[in-house]
DNA sequence: CGTTCAACCTGGGCGC
DNA sequence: TGCGCCCAGGTTGAAC
């Protein structure tokens, strides 16, 4: 998403709408009208991304410090420097001055659960920093998962997701990433020896990494398009996200489907063992079992 | 601390 | 065809 807006990277922005009444209170801070005011004339020197957030670096203004504008797509949101699928939900539309790339971008967005903020620094930190989110996925370490999540009792499908322990994993590539490293998605995190994080470490890495190659999953109509709307390739990799009662790509098994945390999860019973291999039987665990 | 539920929304798909 | 459900890539806050 972030990469397709490198094209309006150094433009400067002419106007900054909001269609009237696209957006619910609170979803758009400051409100509209204030917004699209602080928006106009200023340049825009760079897109971030911070886990799954678009953070546009906005140059500082006519009284007006260096500012950023943090973008939650949620489920459906789009950024888009194309025509979008419908005119009905877009959210905020933004026209560019200059030349040499798309003349406007927007934020499309059909269930309109995303969010719009203008923040300062200090915003930024409070929207974006460690206390918030933890680090990226694409980078994430075996240690940095460990101490996160090592002790916590949640499943750790369920864990994966928390933003705060490691950013940019979403309900997709959880259920990839746990196929990946061969272990059950209800397995509890603190059942989880080093080895196992080390699995879960490399696999996170190797699927955020695959799917961005891929430009993500799209899947169906009107689910996620590239900035240009284009479908993207990694829902063709899914080894097991949205594959239930069909055999494993792998050992032909049944794909199961189960919901923990109030979302749906995947997996390989048989390529995810409820023990993952290499764990360490616990003294409990064997007086229990005999 | 962990889990569940509800809320925020639109729209596709399915059973009846 | 129409209605009532269930489902969907996410996050947050309240209740227990």
């Amino acid at each position: 998403m972030c990469r397709g807006l490198a094209g309006i990277v150094g433009r400067r922005i002419v106007s900054a709408t909001f269609p009237r009444g696209r957006v619910r209170p609170l979803s758009v801070r400051p409100v509209a009208a204030l917004l699209a005011r602080r928006l106009a004339g200023r340049v825009i020197t760079a897109v971030h991304r911070r886990g799954k957030r678009v953070v546009l670096e906005i140059a500082a203004g006519v009284g007006r410090p260096r500012e950023w504008v943090v973008i939650e797509p949620r489920m459906t949101g789009l950024m888009l420097v194309v025509d979008p699928p419908t005119g009905e939900h877009v959210r905020l539309d933004v026209r560019l001055a200059g030349g040499g790339g798309p003349s406007r971008f927007l934020f499309w967005d059909r269930r309109g659960l995303g969010t719009i903020r203008l923040v300062d620094d200090r915003g930024l930190e409070a929207a974006c920093g460690a206390a918030k989110l933890g680090p990226d996925g694409l980078v994430v370490s075996t240690a940095e998962l460990l101490v996160a999540l090592g002790r916590s009792r949640r499943a750790v499908k369920v864990a994966l997701l928390d933003q705060r322990a490691v950013a940019g994993i979403g309900n997709i590539y959880a259920s990839e990433i746990l196929y990946r490293a061969a272990i059950d998605p209800r397995t509890s995190c603190r059942r989880l020896r080093p080895e196992h994080w080390q699995r879960i470490a490399a696999a996170t890495r190797r699927v955020l990494a695959e799917a961005v190659r891929l430009e993500g999953s799209s899947i169906g109509d009107e689910t996620y398009r590239t900035a240009d709307s284009r479908p993207g390739r990694a829902q063709l990799r899914h080894r097991v996200y949205g594959r239930g009662g069909r055999p494993c790509r792998t050992c032909r098994a049944t794909i199961e489907r189960l919901v923990l945390g109030q979302r749906s999860t995947f997996f390989c019973p048989r390529c995810q063992p409820r023990r993952p291999r290499g764990a360490t039987i616990r003294v409990a665990e064997v007086v229990r079992l005999s």
